[in-house]
DNA sequence: GCCGACCCGTGACTTTGGTTCCGGCGCCGG
DNA sequence: CCGGCGCCGGAACCAAAGTCACGGGTCGGC
């Protein structure tokens, strides 16, 4: 989280032509050998520090990003500047949007960063076309990404509308633990993932603390009680 | 928008196999002849009035709804009772969540009803399964719709956690009219729409309707304005 | 014409969350 | 050792939206 931001992009390491980790995405391993030739005689891969800017909104993305390491950060800004994520592209998974433009040629409505040293394969947008007009497994794979992001948004609009804050950052903490206890963030990180104020953020967790559910020093939380606070998340 | 409300299921009228109109789904209509066939063997279609209950949170949804007239509503209802609305499926579109599921068998994460007096014709999970896997228009078909339901919750979010309710009234009231000025829908339904409460909205359009940006009447509300609401809305 | 079921208007109050402002702590680099 | 700077705690205040209570309007059916 060591925050290198405003690193303009040409600061990318670029051009290796590893190809995808056949072991996050078996979906590509899998291909028929023309296919995968294809494949890797075009492939791209960026790698970056935490915070470089990848696409605006607006830009006209060409390719589907895989993401081998670290995460893509997909959030709004607001017309006041407030901003909040939408979700996060994890390891072995893809950022859909940019497949999106690839086949609909839209531009682009959110803006994506990289969250930790990323490392991301880009397939170019004409050639995953192709493959996924003659590969059943590319057809699947990329419906599953789709479908899968759908169902997370409709979460979060409902969870947005209908939860308060703060339910909504106990839900934040226990998906960003992952099982464990602690969360390295900062408070102001919080306050943007979900479209607040830092100072908000404090309050609630100083209500969770008062209750004995976290406790917080310098850019970190631990939860002491996760259990009462899945109940606060509801 | 006769209302008539809670008609159990069997209110249904069922069983005509009329194939999807060619002129709202064109790429039905391209089909390669055996696809055609054997869609059409398997075609159901559903006619139900105004407000009828097709799909519940965590109903195992088999099969694509494609839309002849009338509407579908996708919302979710919150654990205090308050609902929203995701969006709507016209005539032409398909009722992208049942895909979904088609392809990842997961329980469908919304209640969907019928607006206005509606006509859907279902195509069973496995049929558009197979038609998907061969047929190129399909696939293509399928990836719209999806990436364009994606494209309008990201819009949906930003919305709601940016905009002020006024701005948001005001949008859907654009939305609603469809170029004209007049829309036909009660207050309390508008509340439903934006997951706020009958008084509120009431207490909106009071503020809309000072500054002649509209008029209302019992269950019509009537653009004066339509630019100046476009302002509003942002 | 009257009654009941929906609708709608409206004021008073509460709650939630956003804003402003300030001070203090902790760490790192002179 | 000291001065910044980034991060956090916290009070006071404010604005938006949700809630409660009530009364009156409109419309369709009997």
């Amino acid at each position: 989280m060591a925050q290198v931001s405003k690193l303009p992009p040409s600061g990318y390491h670029r051009g290796m032509t590893r190809p995808p980790s056949a072991a996050l995405f078996p979906t590509l391993a899998g291909l028929a050998p023309e296919s995968r030739g294809l494949l890797e005689r075009s492939l791209q891969r960026i790698a970056c520090p935490c915070g470089t800017p990848l696409v605006r909104r607006g830009d006209l993305v060409a390719g589907a990003y895989l993401v081998e390491k670290g995460a893509l950060r997909v959030y709004y800004v607001g017309p006041d500047g407030r901003e909040g994520t939408l979700y996060w592209v994890e390891p072995g998974q893809s950022c859909i949007l940019a497949l999106n433009c690839t086949f609909t040629r839209l531009a682009y409505p959110a803006w994506v960063e990289s969250e930790g040293a990323t490392e991301v394969t880009i397939v170019p947008g004409e050639i995953y076309r192709r493959l996924f007009a003659i590969d059943p497994a590319v057809q699947a794979f990329t419906f599953e990404v789709l479908s899968g992001r759908l169902f997370e948004l409709m979460a979060l609009v409902e969870e947005t509308a209908s939860q308060g804050l703060e339910a909504r950052v106990a839900a934040f903490l226990l998906r960003r633990a992952k099982g464990g206890r602690e969360v390295a963030i900062t408070q102001e990180q919080i306050a943007r993932h979900l479209a607040t104020s830092r100072e908000v953020v404090s309050r609630v967790l100083r209500a969770l603390a008062a209750r004995r559910l976290v406790t917080t020093t310098q850019r970190r939380i631990t939860l002491v009680d996760p259990a009462a606070l899945g109940d606060v998340a509801g």
